[in-house]
DNA sequence: CTTTTCTATCGTAATATTGCAATATTGAAT
DNA sequence: ATTCAATATTGCAATATTACGATAGAAAAG
């Protein structure tokens, strides 16, 4: 055991939790801020930005890219990884909608 | 090795990165969708409904409890576990914020 | 008081994540 | 072609997570 039963729940569920998954940890809150800051951006001034080894950097942006919060082209020898709006539009559309649910019925707690 | 730096980061990375980091298993978020759907709840409700051992998910509400997004009070030998709606809140003004600032600037990619 | 019923905790196995040194790779510059 | 500069990959150790059987605890029902 050990190994997430993603099959027992719904695809929406599994997506959302993929994405908050990927945001779940501070190195990658701190790229994507750096990446919405810099607007641009090249993956060698992450690594000056963060207290992070490259290889450890690099390993974070790629769990980033494979959850689709950044998509990254090739150029030259290095890359120019930029946020996803998208899925951070997903992120947004999944709590406004829960928290207007939750604003139309009372808590009961 | 293998603990997460937290010490380097801010608190309020820190902060989004352990909201999202508890959202992000699709258990925990099913647990969310059906304590906003019934408004009210007991655990025993949500162990008929999730495909999941008993001792699993009073771990999971556990984890979801530590990260601050459900609140939880005794009733009796049951638990009346409800949806935090600070937490969401917060949740939703980090997207909504980041969703406006990558509006105002175009992406690069 | 005993049983029933529900949730929490413990212990443990399987797996995943985190972080980095060493190394590979890749494109640019000389 | 060789060197340089940048990112990616590999391999590994430390730690965390996931899942659940067994068990404990606590209140209600009998």
């Amino acid at each position: 055991m050990g190994a997430t039963k993603t099959e027992h729940f719904t695809d929406k569920q599994n997506a959302i939790a993929t994405l908050s998954k990927a945001l779940g940890h501070p190195a990658r809150i701190a790229i994507m801020e750096y990446l919405i800051k810099v607007e641009a951006c090249i993956c060698g001034d992450i690594v000056n930005e963060l207290p992070l080894a490259q290889p450890t950097i690099s390993q974070h942006l790629k769990e980033l890219k494979n959850a689709g919060l950044i998509k990254g082209t090739i150029e030259g020898n290095s890359i120019c990884y930029c946020v996803d709006e998208r899925a951070i539009q997903k992120m947004q559309d999944y709590f406004s909608k829960i928290s207007l649910k939750l604003n139309q019925k009372n808590n009961c707690c």
